[in-house]
RNA sequence: GCCCCCGUAGCCCAAUCGGCAGAGGCAGCCCACUUAAAAUGGGUUCAGUGCGGGUUCGAGUCCCGCCGGGGGCACCA
């Protein structure tokens, strides 16, 4: 059988061969090294640092080493990165191109909690299979820059940076730094100028005093307040399944963690935060600057939820008979003369001091609550408050979302509308929240379908201030644009103004008269930043006896995990919301209690380490800054290394506004779009505090952004509707031509597509591929699958299609039997030289452009007609092994070297003659009516009157208008010409 | 409920500015090579662009309304 197939036919055991050899000897030879212009590694004198030649990073998220190694879905991305990468090196590009591993993390711990091998074994173990996978199928990384999070030379970097955000505060005064495109003030600055500033007077104190008054602990406490990294006793998200506390970004919409789906709690807890909302204004604004995906922009603008509107102060007496005020936030001052009661948060600590010892005269019934207790305001509005605590976010949004009945209680109280000056009964709800806003509203029924809802059901009065459409019904809010009306006192009138004016007019009437002010809040929370863990970094932070905390010195990072027989996290009933957090940490006494030089005068004192870690997201925060000097031992990063690599650039990605600054960074970042609101933001945070600080002259990490899509499969599933092994799957035609039929052992299957997955028993991975068509094959398979940013199923059967391109390649220049090159040194007929020369311009801006797929086809159709032809000649074939480089670069290196020429790696991209570009003919295509009815042979660069004349002339044309007249003919030289009769 | 993205041959996908619906691949069918099959090579069939309107000389492309699939947000004041 096998002594059939020729010696050297280009099978997946030769490729194999060629793809060991190269692999071999680009890492031997350091190949894909990319040129520094300073730090560790400067190369100066590289001809690729030469004024005017351009340089790009190029990278993929890095991946979180699964046990399982990968599938075929994983290396989608890289390999597009890689022939972009491949691509960019021949048209003469500094491309630094680099993977590392996001190797903290809890699936390695839940590994290890089952397996009993410490994590650090399994991730190991995990990252050596990774690595082989990704050399195996010739990714042309950098290896001297690899490295994973859970390296201690990494680890301290990202401690270090933990200490600079420790020890820095947002100034909202502070003019942004020099040459930055920051709108408006604010920046990071060390805690330092704040100390300063007490110190000096220039800023009061809390309490007034002056700061050297102050005590130690004081003076801590105070600077708390505006540190970036912050330990704060709020509300957080406990998820008892987990064992730990998780960020709001890590719970889902329904109150379950992300990760494993277990119920999640607010629970009062002293934890690590990160004020990333100092930062909301500059996170929402700068994504304009970037080249990223529309909708991952839209998801982080709606993720910081950005909203202007006004806060506006209604009066109300106090029980104790003081005169206080209820502030509440709203989008539409505007209808403030609409606001016919007021709402306030269970949790509102002014509840307390409104409500009164009994109901005022004449209240509805209905006002006092649905509960046994309702004998006074006091015993109705606890009773609604205890309900409301035990209930989480989510079960309140439920009961009140889905039936859409209201519940609450009055206060007792009322409260004084500030336009109207009328008497506005005050409830508390749970459809308010505490957290958003002032955790007060006024109610505008009129204009407010929730309001409205809630005045339908206490019998509360409704007032139309915006004139709604004609045909709006009369039992609704009306929310849409209109005219105000009803809206005047004795000194503002809104009446007759649209929505906007009435907003700035009175919005300036309640400034003036200290009613109110304009505002802007947003929906972005701090950063909850500490996990109960171990497998993460831990804070380089110490606690002294005060209860103070202290930052490790910058000589002693890093501060490594303790090895401890028991690293297991402490995790309970998923579902016990009354557990408490138990980090692993805190259980290495030894490594806990311990004894520091705080650099105070004290000398060493005994200190308590912080047992918390970071959460997996700190690691990926920086990493793209550390791959461009992997090896710097004095900061995370050379500032002329970061500069040169992703400082701004001079012209700004397209779409950005008129007169933006660029942000600079990375120039191509791929990776999935469920890290739009996690990763994504998160990077984005720290590298501008590292901006602000004067760490990195970029004022964003990532400057362009692409998702890629997923690579899915069919999932076959028999009668019962269970998988059945996919690679085990028959097809049979349909003799109509129809949708074919699928049969596993005989027995009829159903075809879907879902996700590649041991459970759906459709899983196909690399080294089958590999191992069945070879490396370049598969390369070449994934790229012609569609656009990058596509979903689509895989499908091993196709996967023969790519292998028989490059056999007909290999067989163009390499006979099959006796191995010998067979290109011929003769002159290529102007139809192919033509036709090559379309092609090399066709790929060059296919890559580019990232458009693999059509580039892969181009490249097909170029090798079809070299097949067709007796010999084929050496200028034609060497331009497409070049051109197939990127894509195929095992085999295109092979060929190369055996045409007789060094490594392919650096050779530039063929260039295409302009002049070979130019048709001298073309056909026209003559339309009657918008139909086709002719096509001439015409010179391209025909006059529009000789293409018309030419068009009327044709008899077939002159068939089609059978002597009507001709109203209209539209020309466009020299492809189209139609005539209108 | 609101917002965003996507619907082109049996399947994966192409189609600059609105200008001939088809570049490429898979599958199918036919032929060559073969004792035969596989592999390989050559040839070839197949849709009028999810549906309904509109704008236009001309619509896959622009606009409106539906249908189907995917995603995001959701008492956010």
């Amino acid at each position: 059988m096998s002594e059939r197939i020729p010696q050297h036919r280009y099978t997946a055991e030769l490729a194999g061969q060629i793809e060991r050899r190269w692999q071999e000897r680009w890492e031997a030879e350091d190949t894909f090294a990319s040129a520094n212009p300073a730090g560790p590694w400067a190369s100066p004198d590289d001809p690729r640092l030469a004024d005017g030649r351009d340089h790009r990073v190029v990278m993929d998220m890095f991946p979180y080493p699964s046990g399982a190694g990968m599938h075929v879905g994983h290396p989608l991305g890289y390999v597009s990165t890689d022939v972009y990468a491949r691509y960019l090196r021949t048209a003469g590009t500094n491309v630094m191109y680099a993977m590392g591993f996001d190797a903290f993390g809890l699936p390695a711990e839940h590994y290890a909690v089952q397996t009993g091998q410490h994590p650090r074994v399994t991730t190991e173990a995990a990252m050596a299979t990774y690595r082989r996978q990704m050399r195996m199928i010739g990714l042309s990384h950098e290896p001297r820059r690899t490295f994973a999070t859970i390296d201690p030379d990494y680890v301290r970097w990202t401690q270090w940076i933990f200490q600079r955000i420790y020890d820095a505060w947002y100034d909202p005064d502070a003019p942004p730094r020099e040459g930055s495109g920051q709108a408006g003030p604010g920046r990071a600055r060390p805690i330092s100028d704040l100390v300063g500033q007490f110190s000096a007077g220039e800023r009061p104190t809390p309490d007034g005093r002056p700061w050297a008054e102050l005590s130690r602990v004081e003076r801590a406490r105070v600077l708390d307040g505006y540190r970036l990294a912050y330990v704060s006793a709020a509300p957080v998200n406990w998820c008892p399944g987990l064992g730990t506390v998780l960020a709001n970004e890590e719970v889902t919409a329904d109150g379950k963690s992300e990760r494993g789906d277990f119920p999640v709690f607010k629970r009062n807890l002293s934890q690590w935060m990160m004020r990333i909302t100092a930062y909301a204004d500059r996170l929402t604004d700068d994504l304009d600057r970037l080249d990223w995906p529309e909708r991952v922009r839209l998801m982080q603008r709606n993720w910081i939820g950005r909203s202007t509107g006004a806060e506006v102060d209604f009066p109300v007496a106090t029980v104790a008979g003081d005169a206080a005020q209820i502030e509440v936030f709203t989008t539409r001052p505007d209808t403030v003369f609409g606001a016919t009661f007021m709402v306030v948060a269970p949790e509102h600590p002014v509840v307390d001091q409104i409500v009164p010892d009994a109901w005022p005269e004449g209240t509805q019934e209905a006002w006092k609550g649905t509960g046994e207790a309702r004998a006074t305001p006091r015993e109705a509005v606890q009773a609604y408050q205890r309900e409301a605590a035990t209930k989480s976010d989510v079960e309140r949004q439920k009961e009140t979302v889905e039936g859409s009945a209201k519940s609450g209680v009055f206060t007792g109280a009322y409260a004084t509308n500030p336009v109207t000056g009328a008497p506005v009964p005050v409830f508390v709800a749970d459809y308010v929240l505490m957290g958003y806003g002032t955790g007060a509203i006024m109610a505008v029924p009129g204009q407010d379908q929730r309001d409205w809802d809630f005045a339908t059901a206490f019998g509360l009065p409704v007032v139309r201030t915006v004139q709604p459409t004609p045909d709006h019904p009369e039992d609704q809010a009306f929310t849409g644009e209109g005219v105000a009306i009803n809206s005047a006192n004795d000194q503002v009138s809104l009446d007759g103004l649209g929505v906007a004016e009435a907003k700035e007019r009175i919005i300036a009437w309640l400034e003036q008269t200290g009613r109110g002010r304009s505002t802007v809040t947003y929906r972005l929370r701090d950063w909850l930043f500490s996990r109960q863990r171990y497998w993460g970094e831990p804070f380089p932070v110490v606690w002294d006896e005060d209860g103070v905390a202290h930052p490790v010195p910058d000589d002693q990072l890093p501060v490594t995990l303790p090895d401890v027989p028991d690293y297991t996290p402490r995790t309970f009933d998923p579902q016990d919301a009354a557990s408490e957090p138990e980090a692993p940490l805190a259980r290495a006494e030894e490594w806990v209690e311990t004894t520091m030089d705080l650099g105070d005068g004290r000398g060493p004192v005994p200190v308590r380490r912080e047992t918390n870690t970071m959460p997996n997201w700190a690691g990926s925060c920086w990493y793209y800054l550390r791959y461009l000097d992997p090896d710097n031992t004095r900061v995370p990063v050379d500032p002329a290394v970061e500069e040169y690599w992703i400082g701004p650039r001079r012209e700004t990605v397209p779409g950005a506004p008129e007169g933006a600054v660029d942000p600079g960074g990375v120039d191509l970042y791929v990776g999935g779009v469920e890290h739009a609101v996690l990763h994504l933001l998160y990077a984005r945070f720290w590298h501008k505090v590292l901006f602000d600080l004067g760490h990195v002259t970029s004022e964003e990490p990532f400057r362009r952004l692409i998702n890629q899509g997923m690579i899915e499969a069919y999932v076959y599933r028999d009668e019962r509707g269970f998988p059945v092994p996919a690679a085990e799957v028959e097809e049979h035609p349909s003799a109509d031509g129809g949708a074919p039929a699928y049969t596993w052992n005989g027995a009829p299957v159903t075809q879907e597509q879902g996700k590649m997955g041991k459970s759906l028993k459709n899983v196909v991975t690399p080294d089958d591929m590999v191992d069945q068509y070879g490396a370049d094959t598969f390369r070449v398979y994934e790229m012609s699958m569609g656009p990058l940013e596509q979903y689509r199923p895989w499908e091993t059967r196709a996967v023969v299609g790519s292998q028989r391109f490059l056999q007909r390649l290999w067989r163009n220049v390499v006979d099959e039997d006796t191995g010998a090159v067979t290109v011929v040194d003769e002159e290529l007929t102007p139809e192919l030289s033509k036709a090559l020369h379309r092609t090399i311009d066709a790929v060059g801006t296919d890559y580019a452009a990232l458009r693999t797929n059509t580039a892969i086809a181009r490249m097909i159709e170029l090798n079809n007609l070299l097949t067709k032809l007796d010999a084929v000649p050496r200028a034609a074939v060497e331009p497409l092994v070049q051109m197939v480089g990127p894509v195929a670069p095992h085999l295109a290196a092979e060929l190369w070297e055996r045409l007789g020429h060094e490594d392919l790696t650096y050779t530039p991209f063929p260039q295409a003659d302009p002049a070979q570009l130019v048709e001298d003919a073309v056909t026209a295509v003559v339309q009657v009516k918008g139909k086709v009815r002719d096509r001439l042979e015409v010179p391209a660069d025909i006059a529009e009157a000789d293409l018309e004349a030419l068009a009327l002339g044709s008899e077939k044309v002159q068939r089609f208008i059978d002597g009507a007249p001709v109203r209209k003919v539209i020309v466009r030289a020299p492809s189209l010409v139609n005539i209108v009769v």
